[in-house]
DNA sequence: TTCATACTTCGATCATAGCCGAAGCATCGA
DNA sequence: TCGATGCTTCGGCTATGATCGAAGTATGAA
């Protein structure tokens, strides 16, 4: 932190693979404790920690001590925001691997994004879920009525969610979509149903693969824009 | 350049004072040579000159060589945008020098982002155009019919700005200010007519300084709101 | 009290990359 | 052709900091 421009110290901060991990895993809003931003990191839990003090002593991210866990989360919107136009800029200059192999397409497609359901099909959901009015709000996401009916239809224990101190509704942007896809406790319990329901498998690494049925049922249930009642019945 | 987010790899070049001196000194939308840079960022010229190299294979920056000189500027707009976001965030964390300058606040007044008005006065552009009905929308800015009769009375060209790739309106985040400011080809076009009417002249660096003149002409043509019409005839 | 979990701090290792001196190209002017 | 200027490349030095094992601290559970 010599005299130098003082952007310096704070791309500095973001410039490290580690460091840049556990920031994009935070930028839809949620906390995390330290041990899950070490393994959405790849690095141990100590090298974690010493990170994590370094961007909270920039005041990049803010802690939160709750018994033994220590929270994190971003430390306002205005960090989402440089991260966001960071990502933009990557892309735009090309610092994206070039060859799109068969794995990148498949994580466009789906993969778990933390907990819940992201790309193509997580994007497909969340606009699907607003047409049929399940869902309402545009930045800050909330359940109507209708929406609590069908997803405790769904199979969901929407009382469970409402319990933790996690958002039950929650937007997280797509980085390879640039829409919105639902993330939160509720993002969550959905992501974990379509898995008991069959509908999903977790493949290698974040990829999620769809099952025939699979395809059927989620675009029944959420792609269909006719009919906005009688599913899931 | 492993395999962790991509926004690493971009910040990690940002990260370094001497590039950070580099970009931030090229912010203004100049192009300068190799021998500039070095003495602007307080390394020898082999240094420098390695990390142009990184910047530029980074499609961060541009080369255009000249006889025996090589220029270097900003690839775009979206470079200076990330740079003025970063100051922003750096500012709000408290990673800024406490000791705010005479240098500073000719800064925060008016200046050079990239090749268009920002600082307070550039703050100012766009809040007085929004009011006057010239400009529309949030975020994504587009000219009203009477506010491309008022800019081509003001002296600009619309039809030219029209055939560039480069949209017309663009909102950029000002750092000192909380506001935006007008970026895009319609932002560079006012700032370059100001500067043809000698309302404003560019002094060391990015700053600008308005001449007597330029403060009347620029508050009649923008910060006026009572009478909407009948300016720069 | 005792153990387990969650996290922090310490210490040592190691890789990366910034830095500059020296030498090598390339371009210009004479 | 020759030297001067602007820049790049190479090589070696050095500092920084990322990493993890091991040990230490705090909280919760039994």
């Amino acid at each position: 932190m010599k005299e130098g421009p003082v952007i310096a110290s704070v791309a500095a901060l973001l410039g490290d693979p580690a460091r840049a991990n556990i920031l994009t895993t935070l930028m839809d809003g949620r906390a995390l404790t330290v041990s899950e931003l070490a393994e959405a990191a790849g690095v141990t839990l100590q090298t974690a920690s010493g990170h994590l003090a370094k961007l909270d002593a920039a005041n990049l991210l803010v802690a939160e001590k709750q018994g033994r866990h220590r929270y994190f989360r971003l430390s306002g919107p205005d960090v989402a925001q440089v991260l966001e136009a960071l990502m933009g800029l990557a892309q735009r200059t090309g610092a994206t691997r070039v060859r799109t192999g068969p794995k990148d397409a498949a994580l466009r497609s789906a993969r778990v994004c933390y907990d819940h359901l992201a790309g193509e099909r997580g994007v497909a959901l969340l606009r699907g879920a607003r047409q049929q009015g399940l869902i309402d709000g545009e930045k800050d996401l909330a359940l109507t009525e209708k929406g609590r009916a069908f997803f405790a239809d769904f199979g969901i224990d929407l009382a469970a969610l409402g319990k933790s101190r996690r958002p039950v509704c929650r937007a997280c942007l797509d980085w390879s979509e640039r829409h919105s896809h639902l993330g939160g406790a509720l993002g969550a319990a959905i992501l974990s149903e379509m898995i008991d329901k069959k509908w999903v498998r977790r493949a290698a690494g974040r990829v999620l693969t769809f099952t025939c049925e699979g395809v059927e049922g989620f675009e029944a249930a959420f792609t269909s824009i006719q009919n906005t009642s009688s599913q899931a019945a």
